[in-house]
DNA sequence: CGTCAGTATTGGTACGGCCATTAGAAAGCT
DNA sequence: AGCTTTCTAATGGCCGTACCAATACTGACG
């Protein structure tokens, strides 16, 4: 039962902030695979026991460990913490956070952006699957109709620029470099927005995806390279006159 | 006063989870700059008036806060929740948690580095001012004595490689790589260090260590990234041959 | 056989109290 | 006066109880 292993599993809490030693104590239960994942943790009244401390002190150990996205919490009965599966949005807040909060200069993220997409463009071309290219120059098409519409709505923009991206990382096989890329988008998004904001720049940028994917399908490195750093041209310039 | 900005700055909580609503405004109050860095917010049984809740709402509030590296908690007199100016470790863990949970194979992190890797060389050969290309030669140096030591302490050389990959990254003048490259290390460091384990690899790769810097100061592009080549070839060799 | 009320479990919230820690104020000593 | 000690008040940390709200299971009833 659950019960015995978790007699076993976990010791008081005593020293300083006891809430942190619980949290400590789950969190390496976690990791340790000693709780898999989707499974049920004890309920608050019986980690209260477990741990001989408070339902206070548990409930504030649970809640960074919601924080930190290792649990899902119900309620109801049978409800409880439940092991979660780490999400990339939950790892990713913290670092968009704080990349926000030191006011990294946009230079600074477009010049790492730039060279983690020449990279992911290389792999791209080599690993990506025959499909996988041709599905990402039929979404460039389709995007590039949507811009080309008289007043594309931004939301719907957002979106597919969001798939596109994901499509595009997808096909160096490295899920390194797709959480690295989506942390990175999560903060600013915003950035490649006002790309699409402005007319002049719109179409040219719709324009040059679907470029980008005609050279990758016809494996041309270096005009694949020469295509990115022409969309972070058009994007440094936009964002120069924003200024 | 304190209590006369707060008054009118927090809304009471009343919505599914109070304690998420009050953490979310807190939150707001905090990057919006209401609140500055390094200042007091109010005492929890303030808070608890000011959001006319309860204080266990309040201190699981502060508890998701601080997880997230948002404040610090100090007690006693005068104590209370501190704005923090967030770490790159706090910002890191989570993201270095979540590639250990998904169970990213080696190979794929190696890639991913080595990437990067080229990259920041390029930009150290360009901008790495002449004084941190010769600091980096003396830390390659003298990373190099203390691995020809008899009985390396291995405390010691991680600390060392760290010191150097830092130095490194931080001739690229900016701070997203740094932040990145700190993430995957963060998680990895084992990673290096199985390559110092070995005495085969050791000599060489502290050696190519040597050589990378000495490359980076004669600007000689190329040659550096051969050299970051070779030293996660050995690293791959290393992890393959542990297998 | 299906529907619906009842019930037990569990998280969410509130209130009240006590302790440990801490910084500053007050008192005392030299 | 100047230093040390003691006292005091503010604050976070912890505990316990009680009640509410949501939820899944159970069993009676139609």
């Amino acid at each position: 039962m659950e019960s015995t292993t978790s007699q076993s599993l976990f010791r008081p809490a005593q020293i300083g902030r006891a809430s942190e030693d619980v949290a400590v104590q789950i969190e390496a239960a976690i990791m340790s695979g000693q709780v898999r994942m989707g499974e049920r943790l004890p309920s608050e009244r019986n980690l209260q026991v477990l741990f001989s401390t408070s339902r206070g002190v548990i409930r504030e150990a649970l809640r960074a460990l919601k924080q930190k996205g290792l649990i899902e919490v119900r309620k109801g009965a049978h409800g409880g913490a439940f092991v979660k599966t780490l999400e990339v949005l939950n790892a990713s807040e913290p670092l968009a956070l704080f990349l926000k909060q030191q006011q990294v200069s946009y230079e600074n993220i477009i010049e790492f952006r730039e060279s983690m997409d020449r990279t992911i463009a290389l792999l791209a071309i080599s690993r990506g699957e025959e499909k996988d290219k041709h599905c990402l120059l039929e979404q460039t098409v389709a995007f590039e109709k949507l811009i080309n519409e008289p007043a594309p709505n931004m939301e719907t923009v957002a979106e597919m620029l969001g798939q596109l991206n994901l499509i595009f990382v997808k096909m160096t096989k490295n899920p390194v470099f797709e959480m690295i890329m989506r942390t990175i988008q999560i903060g600013f998004s915003s950035q490649d927005q006002t790309l699409y904001e402005h007319a002049v720049y719109r179409f040219e940028a719709a324009l040059n995806w679907r470029e980008t994917a005609r050279q990758i399908i016809a494996c041309e490195a270096l005009k694949t390279l020469s295509c990115i750093s022409y969309h972070y041209a058009l994007l440094q310039h936009c964002l120069a006159e924003k200024k």
